[in-house]
DNA sequence: CACAATTTAATTGCGCACAATCTAAAATGC
DNA sequence: GCATTTTAGATTGTGCGCAATTAAATTGTG
């Protein structure tokens, strides 16, 4: 009997498409409020990161101590680990929804600053209402949210340890 | 003092994100990989279904007991929750580059049949061995990956319940 | 058998992701 | 001071995801 031995792909695999499957099921479970609000769920992850930065600035505009508040596409692009060919046109579609505004920096032409308008910041309160509605009231405790949270963020600093990393460039 | 209470939206948008990036992340992981065999990622995860069918049907291809052995593109899609506006341009791609082939069932006209082609059948060796000398070696143990792929499957599961659910149809 | 209802894919259109390339502004070096 | 290099975004092209529509084959019913 010949003994492939396809287990640890089969292991790997599972992961693969456990991860995979269980993104694109959280998009599914929030389209309801994301139809309801006009907006895609990397529009969504954006838009809750401007919400953060619209309330940090309020907090303490004067940016005190190492509060370095760079809100610029570059540095959004960071939060999400997203490239300006991937944010530069979602911003130009939300920007036309009237939803952000697209600026550039005075003390340096090629930075552009990003924040969300108040329509954006409108937003927030009903994002937060529905999700208190629709997922608090599920099976899904916060346990277990956070659980699995820790997880995944464990995992993704391995994978980067793992992944080739060019050498400090 | 207004107290907002932001923690629980806070702790949604971590996981939201944390799905999000980890499974771009896995995408990246494999990129060396996948460039050297010349496909994607979501061709992968194709391939991976249609290595273990013709594993199945090689073993019994007599189907035996309830061993239904649907070969279609409906059943792919199901494994890996995907519909034919993902699936029937992608399996053209890779019927393009040789890797699979498609046909109609001659019992029902309607569905597309799917199997990897000799060609599609060898990349399975070479992405066993990346597999193993990549991932296995990592900081990442396998105790880890099967408690991670647990928790995301039962995330999934909890998910689907909470989900809308038109009745039954 | 005719014909409506159902099923299975294919098609269309939009919005990401991301690699690769390009542009222009700013920083750096001599 | 000016050429060189670096940096921040924008642009281009390909390939997903997925909702919505369409088309064709099959099934169910009178």
């Amino acid at each position: 009997m010949i003994c492939d031995d396809d287990s640890e792909l089969a292991l790997n695999r599972q992961l693969c498409f456990a991860l995979y499957a269980a993104s694109r099921a959280m998009t599914k479970a929030y389209q309801p409020m994301l139809q309801d609000l006009g907006i895609t769920y990397p529009q969504y992850l954006v838009l809750m990161v401007l919400w953060e930065w619209a309330s940090e600035d309020e907090e303490g505009p004067a940016e005190s101590a190492g509060n370095s508040n760079d809100r610029s596409l570059g540095a959004l692009g960071q939060r999400l680990m997203l490239d300006s060919g991937t944010l530069t046109p979602l911003l130009k579609r939300m920007q036309q929804h009237g939803l952000v505004e697209r600026s550039r920096a005075p003390w340096d032409e090629r930075v552009t600053l990003v924040a969300a308008t108040s329509a954006g910041l409108a937003l927030k309160p009903r994002a937060k209402q529905w999700v208190q509605k629709n997922l608090q009231g599920s099976n899904i405790t916060r346990v277990e949210v956070k659980q699995l949270h820790g997880d995944l963020w464990q995992f993704l600093h391995k994978l980067d340890d793992t992944s080739p990393k060019e050498p400090t460039r």
